[in-house]
This record gives structure tokens, sequence and C-alpha cells, in this order.
DNA sequence: AGGCAGATGTGAATGATTTCACAGGCCTGT
DNA sequence: ACAGGCCTGTGAAATCATTCACATCTGCCT
């Protein structure tokens, strides 16, 4: 909603900290990478700082470049002509997203939106590609990245498809909140209705009354902007059962 | 639904006519691959041929396999345990299948079932791993596919978030329609309404009305057990305009 | 302290799809 | 040739989710 051109032109700031490299050598796309390599392929990386709101890419651009997040969350959106739209997912730090057009060079499937202030790195193509081919490891690495990426996907056509309200709604709840597990704050998940019901692909008002209906039997808490789980192995029957077996 | 064993532990066998070689051959995935490692590939593979209901695999199970189709087509399915099921997609001869569980060594995603009666290959991972390693374009070729893969499951995910009955019907029978369009038949799908329902995740019944609304219209033409487009402009407008204008 | 923007909570009316219950047609196997 | 099994066609009733129209509430900015 930005009038703000798409960062991929903007210029980067080609010095940077080597702190905040750690969030992403921690991540297990990176882990196993060789240091030299990492070295060189952070050499190459512009950092890049954005408020919220600010688009970085938006569906069919030309997609030339792979985005890791350093701190921050980023949308990835896709909107229909009416006004709806559409979260297919939320990259948070040490994540990376952008790279299926990076990989077959067309153009970018989806929109890319900062979804708080966000810190990136942003890797061109140009420099990326040699860069892979001087590595054949890291193709395995995208190889898997791809693979993953492609379960997760299937897995929401499958829900869409054939999960009601209640199982969809679930299995998002439950997918957020495996993320943080390891956490401190536990199973809190810091999401507004709004979002959620853009994920689930349901109107936020039956977002929030299924909600309600489950905090009343202690099933999770509501918070202002937050959510905790507070029975995990409750929700999940609900998606294995299919449907409504008492919702 | 048969109480036989994946067709994965079934033996294969060995010898088999190589005309039967050009449907893949002809496919871009190995179109562009030299000559000699084409060969190779096949002598790894097992030739099988089944019935029309037999399952190739489970989702869950462990997937050891590449599956090229030559002749006949699968089914990529999920069902749910009160009986809905999704049709995922569904491949034709010279495509390939399964390619997920066999780069990352993971469970099946779906189910795969013969919806014709088929001749397959079979490719097991133990024999194709290496064979990858030796051939690093392979690496390349399989990127480009998971991209290819990613690109249509996003957008059906997209699809079936954004669109009513009317947009997702349209955008189904383009895409099937579009597969064949370079054939004698022009656009004539061969598919039961039944099949369609389960690709676009609404009951027959409703598929079945608008697909008569249309037929009445002149958009579509129906056929016992087939489809055919008439009007693909019109049906493109419907999905780009995003929902019912005069649907 | 005031006020606005974004987030949440609710009910009634509306609308889209599913469910259910059939009926006829077409093809295939025997 | 006939029987049974998939396909297709249709309408009425029931269900689920959306839309609309508000009322709070919270936090933050000035």
């Amino acid at each position: 909603m930005t009038g703000a051109p798409s960062i991929e032109r903007t210029a980067g700031t080609p010095p940077f900290s080597s702190s905040k490299l750690s969030v992403l050598r921690k991540h297990p796309y990176f882990a196993d990478l060789e240091p030299d390599a990492f070295d060189q392929l952070c050499r190459y990386a512009k950092h890049v700082t954005l408020k919220r709101g600010t688009t970085i890419f938006s569906k069919g651009d030309p997609g030339t470049s792979l985005i890791a997040v350093i701190s921050g969350t980023v949308k990835i959106s896709i909107s229909s002509p009416e006004g709806r739209n559409a979260i297919l997912n939320l990259i948070e730090a040490g994540e990376i997203f952008g790279e299926i057009a990076l990989l077959d060079g067309l153009s970018r499937t989806a929109d890319a939106i900062a979804n708080s202030n966000c810190e990136l790195f942003v890797i061109d193509r140009r420099e990326f590609i040699p860069f892979v081919r001087s590595q054949p490891a890291l193709a395995m690495k995208f190889i898997e990245l791809l693979c993953t990426r492609l379960r997760r996907t299937s897995d929401q056509v499958e829900q869409v498809i054939l999960q009601d309200l209640p199982g969809r709604l679930a299995s998002a709840l439950l997918r957020l909140s495996d993320k943080h597990k390891s956490e401190p704050q536990g199973r809190t998940i810091s999401i507004t209705q709004q979002e959620i019901s853009e994920m689930v692909g349901m109107t936020r008002e039956s977002i929030n009354k299924q909600l309600r209906a489950w905090a009343a039997r202690g099933w999770v808490r509501l918070e202002h902007g937050a959510i905790v789980v507070l029975k995990p192995e409750t929700l999940q029957a609900l998606v294995d059962a299919g449907a409504n077996v008492g919702e």
C-alpha cells in the first residue's frame, strides 16, 4: 500500500555487523555450511532495514533475489481483485523466502510485506547462482527447502478442502504454536485474529466466535493480540477426527 | 481399496522394450539429458503394469522411489477420515511423480492410485541418489520441477481460499484443457464430474449445476465422461474477475 | 487526559453449498 | 441381451459461513 519502490532496487548498506549473522548461522539451512562459504555468501548480501507495512515485492514482479530475515516478520500473501486476501506464510527471524523465483527465474508467486519493522539480507540472483554452482551441497539444501515448502503447501490444500472451520483453525494454531514451543513464553502465539482469519481463509467474525467457544472450554486463552494454546492434544484430536466431533 | 501390497515391493520386470522410453524422452525433465545418462537411468528402472484402481502408494508410507508414467494416468489424492477426498493432481503419460519423498527421504504426502490401467517405471532411491550426484545437471532439473509444483500448489491454495465455485471450476477446466490444447481433440477434457468435484473441492451436485448453466450459455459442452471447453477466454475472464460477475 | 486506530466481541439476516433423495442414461462384463 | 454399476441431472431442505451493523476495549500518540 506504500508508494515506495521495490526493496530490490534500493541501495544496500554494504558493511554490516557480524553479530546479526548469528540468527542465520543457527538456522538449519546454513548450519552445516562451511564457514568460508557462509562468509562469502554474506559478503554478497545487502543489509536492508524497513518499516512495518513496506512492500518487499509483489506478485508478478520479476524475482531476482533471495531474502533472509534477520529480525521482524514478513507476511507472504495474495490478494484478490475484490480486496479479500490470504496469508500463505509468515516468515520469522532466521528464515529465508523468495527462493522460488530465485531458483527458476520466473516471476514472484505472491506478495511479501513487512509485518513488523524488519531487518533483511538481500542476495541477488546474479551473485547467487554462480555461488550455488561452486557449492553443490547448497543445491541439496535448497532441494530440501523446496520439499519442506511443498509438504507444507500440500497440507494447506488438503486442509482447506477437507476440513471445516474448527479443523482448519485448530491446525493453524498448532502449526503456529509448534514454531515457538521451545521458547520461554511457551505456547503463546502473537497474532491478531484478523491475521489468523486470513491464514485460515475464513472471516474474522467466524474465527472469533470459534476461539471464544474454545476459550470457554479452557482449550485456549485469548489475550489482546495473542492466543495461548492450553490443550494442544485436544486441538490435535479435533484435526485428526476431520470434522466437528464436538467442536 | 485393494489388499495388494505396495507396488514398491513387488518384483520388477528387468528387460523392457526401448520404444516405450520415447514417452519419457520427449518430456522436458529428460529432454536435454545426455543420452548416456538417460540410458543408465533406464537400466535402473523396473517396469510395472497395473490395473485401474490399484494403489501405488499411500500417504504416510516410507517413500523410496520415483515413478514415471509410461501410459495411463495416476491420481494423486488425499482422503479424510469421513470419506471425503481431494484430488491434488492427475499425472499423465510422460510425467513423473513421487519426487518429494524421494528427494527428502520422508514419508509420502498423499496417496497415488492408478486412475486407469497404467504402465510405470519405478526407480529406487538407493540407485537414484548416487546417480544424481554423478549428474549435477539433474539436480537443477529437480529444482525446477519442485519450483513448478510449488507454483501450482500455491495457486491451488490461492484459488481455494479466494475464489468461489464458478472461479475455481473455471480455472480447473482451463488448467486441464491447457494440458491437451496441442492435441487433435482440441479442448476436450476426459474426466468425470465426480473427479472434477474432487479436484475443485466442492460437491458433484454443485459442479453439475454450474456446468449445465455454462452449457446453456454455450461456454462448454457436456459429453458422457468428458467436457469440451468452447469459450476459454470467457472462463478466463471469470477467473480474473475473482468472483461472480454474471457467473 | 483526550482521542483515535486497531483489535475484539456479538447478534440477526442473508447467501452459498451441502445433503438427501431420487430418476434416467450409458457402458461393460457375462 | 440384460443386469448392475458408474455417470449424470434435479429439486427441496438443512447447514454453515458471511455480511452487516454495532459496542467495547486497549494501547499509543500528542
